[in-house]
DNA sequence: GCAATAGTCAAGTGAATACTTAACTATCTA
DNA sequence: TAGATAGTTAAGTATTCACTTGACTATTGC
């Protein structure tokens, strides 16, 4: 499965969406992370999981406590696939509208 | 279900991905735009309706021809939901930066 | 009019997904 | 060192997903 498959997968879940947006704000334990969600604590780490192999989310244990923060380079590689798609659309209409004036 | 949820559960799969690449390029009709799948023109026609209902696809029939294009708003809103979530990420870095300068 | 073309609709299937609970393993703290 | 905390693992389940096939409808060109 290619990595922007497993990132646009991870982010087709609200509750994935959601601890992205939580951990835009700053790493969190997992725990902490989990807090808002009305789920069992085994659901959050499986979600978590999904966000870490897709490369959106890194984590590190330290002790008992697992620390997880975003990792800005999935981000990027969304941006980039949105770019090359509009880009490519933009520049058929330049021609389309080219072709018009003339 | 969010325009969000759906728009990114539309593009968790490469078909519906290589769709959306194929478009770009040009609007084209269902039977030209199914060309390079390996499968029933009936399961691509399935995809092109969760594209529609993400809004990142729009269509319009003409006689016995659906023409499909690109939506670019549907693009628009994964654009937004990525540069959200990385400047407020950016914002957190640069606190961290002041407080450790400081 | 009658094929051929372009697409639509519905029902069925096997695999993947988002959970659950329960039992378990480390690590920290009093 | 005992008990609480933080997370892990495994197994089970209901739902959703990506298809398929087959029958069908609407348009177009000869």
């Amino acid at each position: 499965m290619s990595d922007l498959e497993q990132i646009f997968r991870a982010l087709g879940d609200p509750t994935r969406r959601a601890m992205m947006e939580r951990l835009s704000q700053g790493p969190m334990s997992v725990s902490k992370l989990a807090e808002p969600f009305e789920m069992s604590l085994a659901a959050v780490v499986q979600h978590l999981q999904i966000l870490e192999e897709s490369g959106l989310v890194r984590t590190e244990k330290t002790g008992r406590v697992r620390s997880c923060s975003i990792d800005p380079r999935g981000l990027d590689l969304i941006d980039q696939w949105v770019k090359q798609r509009r880009s490519t659309w933009e520049r058929r209409l330049d021609k389309l509208e080219d072709f018009l004036s003339a």
